[in-house]
DNA sequence: TAAAAATACTCCATAGGTATTTTAT
DNA sequence: ATAAAATACCTATGGAGTATTTTTA
């Protein structure tokens, strides 16, 4: 492998056409500039200069070579700036998942304002539920996550910041006898058949509807199982049930559906003798592994600290 | 400069992730390479694997840097080729002038030819009349020149290849009485007035025609210099004139003109005594410093030498 | 205890230096 | 006569080797 110390040497001398002006310039003599020129000329067993003991010209094939040397050696020099931008997160790669409900509105701006700031990350994101995010964090194969869950998520192994957190609204068929009239009871609601994702996707947030029921002496009548929000909105307008969902599934604006908050409140005596339970809140995290080493996320998880949410 | 060296072998342990590997597929010892790598990571200030003794694994930093340093060897690697490729003639710039009449018909399927089998040559071609081009390889400005002349033109310092040769016809406005009937003598020819380039643009040629009148013992009456063949032609069908012009400038299909042959015929006796002078050919030659050292130039005039022409 | 990286040293290849020669202008 | 490249020879830096130690799985 012919070194850069030679093709530098060589560029030196292409410029100048005068060994002893190149040498100089190289801060060297020139009896090794000499020598270094024709070791190249040797290796690469091509011509590259026309000299007379008295001038330097380039051959047509140096001439050629000249425009190369200077981007290989450009591209060397630029290596080690590269290098230390990647070190302090100001270049490289981030891996993010995320759920839908970040996609539609936090999601696409942060990306934009990250972008703005480091424009020599390359970010790459994927929409997965929290059950698939956590099993690629454990891959390796994404960075970082955002995650739905309840409060008191704490997953091992897993650092996590907080980035929003929003009520549980009802979403209802629009015929429904709660879709109209006042705010419906909590006791009310308990009785209706209910949509909901299965388990394994959000353990944390369906243990916590499920114990909402339990606190209330009663055991939630599952008519439906789907995991993507959305379909879980569409069952509820098909009429299969009602639905718990994050507030801001809102924003999907499917028709045949309305969302209700649904007060504690003190409905009749659904429960005797218990304090009814309030719905709980759902919040989404940033997730990642405590021992992360990529500096891209440092800086993200910085950024996101920043942010407004 | 960080050395070619130090970016192979930090390319080896990231791709094995181990030292004592990556020393025997870099045929060498382990120390030396743990010794290289900690040099590198001290150059750049950046930490490129996390290591224990036990195992190695690369920092984000590291990661970044690997497809680089790839790039870069990949690079450096392929200058040994380019520089042999620019030797032979493979590789190179071949800057050519040409005159008009190759420009429209030889040319194009020369370059188009030339360029399918020399694929990593970049061609530069100007259109520009003999006294300029000559001008231009004076100064190293072009490699070589399709150029028109007369037969028996040597240009000092230069050589030649003849790539066509075709008569001088006679440009005559279709109005003309000499444009119809049976073909013009020389004799009818010789006094009607002229349109012709000045004389420095193609001395050989000029002088040529020159000579055609004086060997009848007639002065030329110039009516008309340009120095664009088309210009002498729109001259001619403006009636300014008759014109010498080669045989190929028939291509140009200005409207009011009709190409004639002449020939030499003894008709009645114009000239008393003389014998009647062959109108001259006009040949069409590329030329080059006989000095010239592009291996690119070598290439083209050996497939011009074997091109049908 | 075994595998692998780190450390300590030794050696020599070669990049670069000095002195001198050659040659074209 | 001189400027500049080539040649001859010398020096020393540092890249690579060998031997050994350290560490942790």
């Amino acid at each position: 492998m012919i070194e850069l110390r030679l093709w530098r040497q060589f560029l030196a001398v292409a410029e100048e056409l005068h060994f002893s002006r190149a040498a100089q310039r190289l801060n060297m003599t020139q009896p090794p500039l000499t020598q270094a020129i024709a070791q190249l000329e040797d290796l690469l067993g091509v011509k590259l200069f026309d000299r007379t003991r008295r001038s330097v010209q380039i051959t047509s094939a140096g001439a050629v070579l000249v425009p190369e040397a200077r981007d290989l050696l450009a591209r060397a020099r630029a290596l080690p700036l590269l290098a230390r931008a990647s070190a302090n997160g100001q270049a490289g790669r981030l891996r993010l998942a995320f759920v839908s409900t970040v996609g539609f509105a936090l999601l696409p701006q942060w990306v934009r304002a990250f972008r703005l700031q480091h424009t020599q990350v390359v970010l790459e994101l994927v929409e997965a539920t929290g059950d698939v995010q956590l099993d690629l964090l454990a891959r390796g194969d994404i960075d970082a996550g955002f995650i739905l869950h309840s409060p008191g998520f704490a997953p091992p192994g897993l650092a996590r910041v907080q980035v929003a957190s929003e009520p549980l609204v009802l979403a209802l068929p629009e015929s429904h006898v709660l879709a109209a009239g006042r705010a419906p009871t909590l006791a009310r609601v308990l009785a209706e058949p209910l949509v909901i994702f299965p388990r394994r996707i959000v353990p944390s947030l369906h243990d916590a509807v499920f114990s909402l029921y339990h606190s209330a002496g009663r055991l939630p009548q599952v008519a439906q199982e789907a995991i993507q929000m959305q379909t879980i909105v569409n069952l509820v307008s098909a009429g299969f049930g009602v639905a718990w969902v994050p507030e801001s599934v809102r924003q999907y604006q499917r028709s045949g559906v309305v969302y209700r908050r649904v007060s504690a409140g003190r409905s009749g005596r659904a429960s005797a003798g218990r304090a009814p339970a309030e719905v709980p809140d759902c919040e989404t995290s940033l997730v990642w592994p405590e021992a992360t080493r990529n500096p891209v996320l440092q800086r993200f998880v910085a950024f996101i600290g920043e942010s407004p949410g």
